[in-house]
DNA sequence: CTTGACCCTGTAGTTGCTACAGGGAGCATA
DNA sequence: TATGCTCCCTGTAGCAACTACAGGGTCAAG
């Protein structure tokens, strides 16, 4: 049993992130001391990690909650969990082509840029509509 | 002149952000009808369109902010333009790199997964700790 | 004269936290 | 025993950048 600063350290986590999870509904009321203190067992350990590591993988909450209830229930429900996993995917390769065709608006737009000394910047006009 | 509506089809832009704008001091306050209407010049539309566009081109309201103050000071600061759009590259060249990153620990964990039809499911046991 | 499309203000919701404020618990030291 | 100090508690408000109401007013067409 562990009090929530070392779980939060032991999960890379702020203390005020596992109190927020715990009041949407992501991770169970721990038990409480004496003193009212929250203390993890090692099964909200690895429930934490595993919520962490998805978010760290980009899962919004919502797939993260999908995930934990996938696993709760135990019914291996592989096809579901591959569907999340592919559809995050999915969106991940069109932000990285959102960001790319971006990467290269802005970079056509600096390029054209005087580098800071000409007085009439392409800059701004490049932004500016009817030109 | 014309009414928030029309403004808001001319630049793609629903109706409640140009309110919004408005709140947060991006857009002056414009004009009134007898009605209490607003009534937008075609001073308000090239500007909401710079605004549209930076935004578009994923600079921050702030980072607008800053590029419209320059632009009305008409000081010509292009090297401070220049900053603020390099930075602002440099923000999205990083992105890319996380996300490409992240597209990779995805796709091993994805290619590892049974694919719809096996029990064990191993993208929750990639997910998962102590594996 | 009524219907419908538009507009108004003001407030609350979204996502995923983060940051207080104002207090209590628990332990070490003087 | 008193005093610090660090940790913990609850509850609320803030961030970005909108979006979505609720509950009303305005205006033109039929």
């Amino acid at each position: 049993m562990r009090s929530i600063g070392a779980l939060g350290k032991a999960t890379n986590t702020k203390v005020e992130t596992i109190r927020y999870y715990e009041r949407i509904g992501l991770l169970a009321p721990p038990q409480r001391t004496d003193g009212n203190y929250r203390t993890y067992d090692d099964e909200a350990l690895a429930r934490l990690s595993f919520i962490r590591r998805s978010r760290d993988l980009g899962f919004s909450l919502d797939q993260v909650r999908a995930l934990l209830s996938l696993t709760d229930q135990g019914t291996q429900d592989c096809k579901t969990v591959d569907r999340i996993a592919r559809d995050h995917m999915a969106e991940i390769e069109r932000k990285i082509a959102d960001l790319i065709a971006l990467r290269h608006e802005l970079s056509t737009m600096i390029e054209s840029c005087c580098g800071g000394s000409i007085s009439d910047c392409r800059i701004i006009e490049a932004l500016s509509p009817f030109d």
